[in-house]
DNA sequence: AATTTAGAATGGTCTAACCATTATAAAATA
DNA sequence: TATTTTATAATGGTTAGACCATTCTAAATT
């Protein structure tokens, strides 16, 4: 299946050789390699050699390297966690402020509502009224079901991006999604009114979705990240007064 | 609720503490660290270990690796190439096709020409103008300076992005124009009537920019990058019936 | 039958050497 | 003197073999 190593750097070759394997579909995700002894041997190269490819391709999200006995590199579903991991090292960086990521996400989110609302089919309906009914539940249920209801909240999200039948937006909006809760988790303690509000938000854009109404929809999508926005900043400016 | 506990792997440790002093600024772009034989002591482990870490470092975009006396590793300047390499992989192991990217790039381009219409300055305005003469000379010059021009071209984007004031656009436009010529520019032969086209459309939109009519020039750019990207299906069918 | 224990396969780490590349300083040359 | 060539040394790249840590499996024990 492979072959010898050489080029300039010989880790190099064995990660391209991998990582064409995978791409091309002769290694499937859940596919185990051979062990690194035997690699090793495959491949004509030493062990620690061996191993720096692994972490390379590792690090692409390529494949999940596990321990113990039956262990090994195990191929990957390839998602959008290396996208999210580029776009959360240029917000650790500065390089990209939260506002920059707040605006780009309203933007996102109305051009997949839009989407969305022209690409939906009745089942994609029937699954986004199921997580508004489950959303309207945790609103029901008081402030307790808060973490609840925003899960939901992201799901419909992502539901949205789905239906909107286009991968590269579900891939952006995860990272999205990652990157303004890995930061913003900690303000997170929405009222019952402000939860209400949501709820009504999401009601009113499923059924602009729901009706092909490409514009209400988008708009609509548009003014629901607004608000969680605005939110957020009113949340932030509060926590730095006591600071 | 709990959150793994431990770092278990020593070359994980070496690269969050370097990483996380890269991104607090205690490492600075052009930094060089110690060499891998005073690094491993300095953190007491052996050098494969940290090479390992050191690989990881690499393929994270964070550092770069130089060969010879007074290489090392050099603490790279954060870019969207991270961002672009997942959506190179995700292209390449078909979960998302070119003609997903185009309709995200026609979107994309839209959203930023309207953004760069409400907060285009003075200086951005020359510069724009400066490339759509630079572009206009290419189309004078002829098709032999079709490649000049598609790189013009891009800058042009590129710039826009920049007027747009928001660094994510610029790192996802980079990545979906990387992306987009890795596949296509094969397909690059354009007759000078339609660089005459591409020109007027960039022409066209950047005046809408410098008047500030966000609407106007986010449907031109809307209209010029579909129309490159019904320009690039049409090349596409064309070589499938060669095949 | 359930539990415990021992073994073996696998990744993780260490040590110590040698090879390959390259900037710099020394030497040779014009 | 100025230029070119050559040697040196520092640095990353690679190799080899050993041992440790984790974990699945099957044998041994209860």
């Amino acid at each position: 299946m492979f072959q010898a190593a050489k080029q300039t750097k010989v880790f190099q070759d064995v990660v391209a050789q991998i990582q064409d394997a995978i791409l091309e579909g002769r290694l499937k995700t859940g596919d185990t390699l051979p062990s690194e002894r035997q690699l090793k041997d495959l491949f004509n190269i030493s062990r620690g050699t061996l191993r720096e490819a692994l972490r390379v391709l590792e690090q692409k999200g390529l494949i999940e390297i596990k321990l113990g006995v039956g262990g090994g590199s195990v191929v990957k579903d390839l998602n959008a966690d290396q996208v999210s991991e580029g776009l959360a090292l240029l917000i650790r960086s500065q390089k990209v402020s939260l506002n920059h990521l707040a605006e780009f996400r309203e933007d996102v989110e109305g051009i997949v509502a839009a989407h969305a609302a022209k690409r939906r089919t009745k089942e994609d309906i029937i699954q986004l009224y199921k997580l508004i009914e489950a959303a309207g539940q945790c609103v029901a249920d008081g402030t307790s079901q808060r973490n609840a209801f925003i899960e939901i909240d992201k799901q419909i999200h992502m539901t949205l991006a789905q239906v909107a039948k286009n991968p590269i937006y579900l891939s952006v909006l995860h990272s999205v999604h990652e990157n303004i809760h890995r930061y913003y988790d900690r303000f997170l303690s929405m009222e019952e009114r402000e939860l209400q509000e949501n709820h009504q938000d999401l009601c009113d854009l499923v059924k602009a979705v729901e009706k092909g109404a490409a514009d209400d929809a988008q708009q609509l999508a548009r003014n629901h990240v607004q608000r969680f926005n605005q939110y957020m900043k009113s949340r932030e400016q509060a926590e730095r007064k006591v600071t």
